[in-house]
DNA sequence: CATGAAAACGGACTGTGGTCCATTTATGTT
DNA sequence: AACATAAATGGACCACAGTCCGTTTTCATG
């Protein structure tokens, strides 16, 4: 058997059952939501052993991690791909202000699932997902000009952004999406501020 | 009997006990390392029940967040009363840089407790001394003179200075403390300047 | 189709954080 | 000193994340 390289190949009985917890845990989450969720619970829901939960996903967080790799990459594509000002052509600064807004819009709707992916310790700062909006940042902040400490300066600007922050800034802060969005632009206009 | 308002009127066995649960957890710290603690291990080495330690701290993190008190309040207190840059009499842009630099000084030192301090989802920033540095840095920002957002800003200067952020940069990405406070102090003065 | 090895499975098991409550202890009052 | 009451205690108990390993399933090969 010749495997192409990086392609996964999954036993079918293996891709089976990563589908059936997939299902079963966004049911999960759509009835007593992300917080409440417990592997035992997943496991039981989808008809197969805990050991199995845990051998696709590794824990916790990494089952969460999967159940927002889609979205995750919807936004990806769109900050990749997609029109502007989030995607290629308009000016590096208003799309780092695109994504920001993209990303707030997104805790918003995701913020549960997100926390909880990210209270993985290891993993939490080195997860693909956030790799990608690393080097998203990075890039865009070259390409305006930006002189310093780049990649220090990328992850200070994708802080502000994570889950946990905001939804205590939304939830028990009461600020609204639109001040945080609105403070993101102003504090991206001033570290991006060339000379 | 008449308590004075805001003393902490403790019984004398609970005040003991205190004593000894800290003088065990703080042993253990510096034989097993803060991430090896368990709340059975601190309370066996006290000799008191479990139940106990919970009682008193509320939970793991409520533990560390009172191991680190003492250092803690000697840090505010620098702050607040010590000598320039760190306190009053410099620029207080000065002094929001001198408190970063302090802050990444604590972090290389104390840093598994604070990120031990920092697991708790509840009270993470609602808990005593978060707020103080926090209202710290508004005051620095008002005097300082910046415009916008000033409790957003101040919400976003202190999360780089998180410790399980700053404990990756340290050890999972190899960055020194000279690089962070170099960029600390770079984003400082781009995020305090007006107009 | 038979077979053997690698992969996947499942559920008992472990370790730890956190709760609960019947019992004990401190302390102000008579 | 005896009492009443509120606070503190301790350890059994529970829930849940994560591990382990004997058993079962897949699948390429002959």
């Amino acid at each position: 058997m010749l495997p192409i390289a990086g392609e996964d190949t999954e036993r079918c009985d293996a891709a089976r059952n990563r589908r059936l917890l997939l299902d079963a845990a966004t049911d999960l989450v759509a009835t007593i939501g992300a917080d409440a969720i417990t592997m035992d619970a997943v496991a039981h829901r989808a008809g197969v052993g805990k050991g199995t939960v845990f051998r696709r996903f590794g824990n916790r967080a990494g089952l969460m991690r999967a159940l927002l790799d889609h979205t995750e990459q919807k936004l990806q594509h769109a900050f990749m791909f997609g029109d502007p000002p989030l995607g290629p052509g308009a000016d590096p600064v208003d799309r780092l202000v695109a994504f920001g807004r993209a990303r707030l819009e997104f805790v918003s709707t995701q913020g549960e699932i997100l926390r909880a992916a990210e209270t993985s310790a290891d993993g939490r700062y080195s997860a693909p997902a956030h790799m990608v909006n690393f080097t998203h940042v990075v890039s865009l902040l070259r390409a305006a000009g930006v002189d310093g400490d780049i990649p220090l300066l990328a992850h200070w600007l994708l802080t502000p952004l994570e889950a946990t922050l905001v939804l205590h800034q939304y939830r028990d802060l009461g600020m609204t999406k639109e001040r945080l969005a609105d403070g993101w632009e102003d504090l991206v206009r001033r570290a991006t501020r060339v000379g």
